[in-house]
DNA sequence: GGGGGAAGGATTC
DNA sequence: TCACGGAATCCTTCCCCC
């Protein structure tokens, strides 16, 4: 259908024209707006995207016409019989017996306005933005002006109009002034907005009866008498009404309430009954914010709602509680007149001949035919006048979210940057709230008003924002590749978190590294966990400096190599398969799950993350370096964790030139304490002698002199970077009790310096703080891994008792308490061999060699996997596990209406080198 | 086949 | 001149997995 030609433009009326489906909008020139509106949009990409989503309307309602002309009539006999026996059922259990109020206050916003600035009076106003106006007045919507129009389609309408900016604070205070009146009759009112909330008054009108009449009287501030205006129907059967007190907002409005004038004081009485509860209960709002308010008064929420629209503004509706009434209410009643039903629904049923409510139950047999069961479930009882009887105060939020609209935004660096100030943001909210939800969503809009949204849905519940940025920042990457090499261009972009866990989720119990393991081999040998008990064991006490994190890869980067621990595929395959958790997914857990307990103890995480820390371009994770700020109570617990090098974040900024990085907070400051010039001993972290030193770059001579041998050492050595491998010899010498400190060691971990720092300030306990966390995945057939060892046995070491939140072994110096000052290693190697091919390349570059490696190892990798996996079945599930990443972005269900996947990426990674293989393969191992 | 995740859409204020 | 929001919920459909 051609957007031009009359039908189209027909078409297209239904959802950009005026609706004047509200309160003060009846009689008006509706063809002459509908001309200037559609003049206005016209040819707009927001108009172009309303004809698509018209057109898709349109071929659903025929798509029902269709089906409804093969429906036969032995057919709609069956449903017949199906509606009469649900609707007895429903009559059965009809309730007329409570007194549910809605209460909604008029033109709410635009009222205050009004209130506070009274020359708007008497002008058309409405209050919001050139973009979109949150509410008018009666006067503005004269002309066509309502809620949710443009401002500047609004300003066509209506040239003279006021546009003035909202201010949610005042309304927020105005609204908190009309629910301490609420709170009155029902206290426990069920809000829905700052301007409207139901009430179950049935409780108060029992109580109302034995009330003496000075509990029903009100005195009248003296304000402004108008006399007596226009009444509706409804005060006319209530009883004459004199406006005493309207602040003039709305000229025509029916009158509120009566006057009983004394000899000095005005005051009013009002009755008992339902009706008079109400009419109370807006006079006393009146009095108290000088705006009014109207209600509805019905048996259930449904009918309430529908009624304070029957006479606003200013006025009140009560149907009887009698099912003749309701019944008589409800025949008339236009279907969209009825919460829930949208100009879809509407246009939908009136293609079946439905306008009202009554024609709607003529219908219901062909209508549970056409419609799924919750829909015509829903469309029987609106036809019987039927709805909720009892307040759900109860229900809990489901999500949270934050979006923005902006002008054009095409530049990746600028949208990751937006990404991480929503996710900021809402990370607070969610804090705030104490919430954190497992599935992060990331909403898009692109120039072309077409909304997108990509979800993924994490292990562990996250409310930090680095924790939402993570995953969304790899969702937008996703979107971001796929478009490419064109840019995305987006002009809105959202974050949400969802899936809320509950309260007894954030109380995980306590267990030891002993529990753990107990459990991984109990997990491994098929006892599983439940989810809520795998979070508690997860959430181990720990001291936590070094984190694995994803680094967030420059494009430069994106097609090299598959990264084998990137948090999506492991939290992917967490959430997927948790029997089937690597170590690393169950660390991280544990890393969410003590964060949140810190938080819990000592307040919100302050958010130090100092640096995501690259150490080397092809190893994917970078390090994290948190500090917290206070938030451990006793000086036994407290630990901080110190970058040393002032480079570091030049380093990370060139890794990491694509994206935003976090804020350094106080890095500098931090770099100078610890620098203070005066004579320290320090240990080597790699040869372990101990160095007397004041100047640390003579230390970091030595530590990089040590490390460029050790590389050397451990080029020829390793069996892969940081890839995993096993070592059962070194584990077989283990005393059962350890073997759970033995993780692998990765490159990254040696490619760093740490510094070893004495601290002599005061007492220490060899507990309290790590000397080294060793990142778990790693090889441990190092020299030096093994010198680890080696000092650990001797006693020199304490392994800390259970294994870190960020999936590492801490060791601690029984000789002295010390902190570690670790970064990332900025080695200059002339020559390098690939651990793998054991060919040495031609290059000092680490790039180009950590390059070489990977290709190398995908190689290895594939070439394994081949042998392994016959040709038939390498398209399995077992391919799947590793893809969740390609999943969460192609994984459309609506493969019509989506962009096919991007291509999967080459894995690099076997199943055989993991440390849940490890735990796994050791699972009759005694630990 | 049912449960649940993902994606899109409808609806409300 | 250009220019159509933000937050939340519920529903439907598709699809995967058990």
């Amino acid at each position: 259908m051609e957007p031009n030609d009359s039908r189209g433009q027909d078409t297209i009326l239904s959802r950009v024209a005026l609706n004047d489906n509200k309160a003060g909008m009846q009689g008006l020139d509706k063809d002459k707006i509908n001309k200037i509106i559609l003049e206005t949009s016209k040819g707009s990409r927001f108009y172009e995207n309303e004809l698509k989503r018209e057109r898709q309307v349109n071929q659903r309602i025929e798509k029902m016409m269709r089906y409804k002309a093969k429906v036969t009539e032995q057919q709609v006999q069956k449903a017949q019989a199906e509606v009469e026996k649900l609707t007895a059922d429903l009559e059965r259990s009809r309730e007329l017996d409570r007194v549910i109020v809605h209460v909604d206050m008029d033109a709410f916003y635009a009222a205050v306005e009004m209130r506070d600035c009274p020359e708007l009076k008497k002008k058309p106003m409405a209050v919001g933005s050139m973009s979109m106006l949150s509410t008018s007045n009666y006067h503005a919507r004269r002309y066509g002006v309502r809620a949710a129009m443009p401002g500047f389609i609004a300003k066509k309408l209506c040239p003279d109009l006021v546009i003035v900016p909202p201010n949610f604070d005042k309304y927020r205070a105005v609204s908190e002034q009309v629910r301490e009146v609420f709170a009155d009759y029902d206290p426990q009112f069920l809000p829905m907005s700052l301007d409207e909330a139901y009430l179950d008054i049935t409780e108060h009108l029992e109580q109302r009866q034995h009330w003496p009449e000075s509990m029903r009287t009100h005195q009248i501030c003296e304000m402004k008498t108008t006399g007596v205006e226009e009444m509706s129907e409804l005060e006319i059967s209530v009883g004459a009404e004199t406006d005493t007190l309207s602040p003039v907002l709305f000229e025509d409005s029916p009158s509120s309430s009566p006057v009983v004038s004394g000899a000095d004081v005005k005051v009013e009485v009002f009755g008992t009954s339902p009706e008079e509860a109400v009419r109370e209960m807006r006079f006393r709002i009146e009095q108290k914010t000088t705006l009014t308010a109207s209600a509805g008064i019905a048996p259930n929420m449904m009918l309430a709602k529908v009624c304070s629209d029957k006479n606003k503004p200013n006025g009140q509706y009560r149907i009887l509680p009698e099912r003749k009434a309701v019944m008589d209410f409800i025949q008339q009643l236009p279907v969209r007149k009825v919460s829930g039903v949208g100009k879809v629904t509407e246009k939908m049923l009136a293609a079946l001949g439905i306008i009202s409510c009554s024609q709607l139950g003529q219908q219901m047999a062909m209508l549970s035919l056409l419609f799924s069961e919750t829909t015509w479930h829903h469309f029987l009882q609106i036809s019987l006048g039927l709805g909720s009887t009892r307040i759900d105060r109860d229900s809990e939020r489901k999500s949270m979210s934050t979006e923005r609209t902006f002008a054009e935004m095409s530049d990746a660096q600028e949208q990751y940057s937006l990404c991480r100030e929503l996710c900021h943001d809402l990370a607070k909210d969610l804090q705030r709230e104490g919430l954190k939800g497992k599935t992060v969503t990331l909403k898009l809009k692109n120039v072309n008003f077409e909304v997108k949204t990509k979800a993924f849905t994490l292990q562990c519940a996250v409310c930090t924002e680095e924790e939402i940025f993570a995953a969304a920042k790899d969702l937008l990457k996703a979107e971001i590749d796929y478009v490419s090499p064109l840019p995305l261009r987006l002009r809105l972009m959202g974050v949400r978190v969802s899936s809320f866990i509950s309260i007894d989720d954030k109380q995980p119990r306590q267990k030891s590294i002993v529990g753990f393991l107990k459990m991984a081999s109990d997990y491994s040998s098929s006892a599983q966990p439940s989810k809520s008990e795998m979070v508690s064991v997860l959430g181990s006490s720990v001291s936590s400096t070094w984190e694995q994190y994803p680094e967030p890869r420059s494009p430069s980067f994106t097609g090299e190599t598959s990264k084998p621990f990137s948090k999506w595929r492991t939290e992917s395959d967490c959430a997927s398969e948790p029997q089937q958790q690597t170590f690393f997914q169950k660390a991280h857990a544990k890393r969410l799950q003590k964060q949140y307990e810190q938080e819990e103890t000592s307040g919100p995480y302050t958010d130090k993350i100092s640096k995501c820390l690259p150490t080397d371009s092809t190893n994917n994770s970078a390090f994290i370096v948190r500090t917290h700020k206070a938030t451990v109570k006793t000086d036994e617990t407290q630990r901080c964790t110190w970058i040393s090098h002032p480079d570091t974040h030049e380093l990370a900024a060139k890794s990491d030139s694509n994206l935003p990085t976090t804020n350094p907070v106080s890095y500098a400051a931090q770099t100078k304490t610890k620098s203070a010039n005066m004579l320290q001993c320090f240990t080597c972290p790699v040869c372990f002698s101990q160095i007397e030193t004041k100047d640390l770059s003579s230390f970091n001579q030595h530590i990089d002199k040590c490390l460029r041998s050790e590389l050397d050492n451990k080029s020829r050595s390793m069996d892969g970077c940081q890839y995993l491998c096993e070592d059962k010899n070194l584990l077989d010498n283990q005393g059962d009790a350890e073997k759970d400190h033995h993780k692998a060691i990765d490159l990254s971990s040696v490619s760093r310096k740490s510094v070893l720092k004495r601290n002599d300030e005061g007492p220490h306990t060899s507990s309290s703080t790590p000397l080294f966390e060793i990142c778990a995945h790693s090889g441990f057939n190092t020299p030096f891994f093994k010198r680890f060892e080696s000092m650990r046995e001797k006693g020199s070491l304490v392994p800390h008792e259970t294994m870190s939140d960020s999936g590492c072994v801490s060791f601690h110096q029984t000789a002295s308490s010390v902190e570690v000052i670790s970064e990332p290693l900025d080695m200059k190697v002339s020559t390098l061999t690939c651990p793998v091919c054991n060919q040495a390349q031609d290059t000092d570059d680490l790039i180009l060699f950590n390059h070489h490696v990977d290709m190398c190892l995908n190689q290895e990798v594939l070439l394994e996997f081949r042998e392994a996996v016959p040709p038939m079945a390498q398209s399995n599930s077992k391919v799947k596990d590793h893809e969740q990443y390609s999943t969460a972005r192609g994984k459309s269900k609506r493969r019509g209406l989506s962009p096919p996947p991007p291509p999967k990426k080459a894995k690099a990674i076997s199943t055989r080198h993991t440390i849940d293989k490890f735990f796994k393969g050791n699972s009759n191992h005694k630990f």
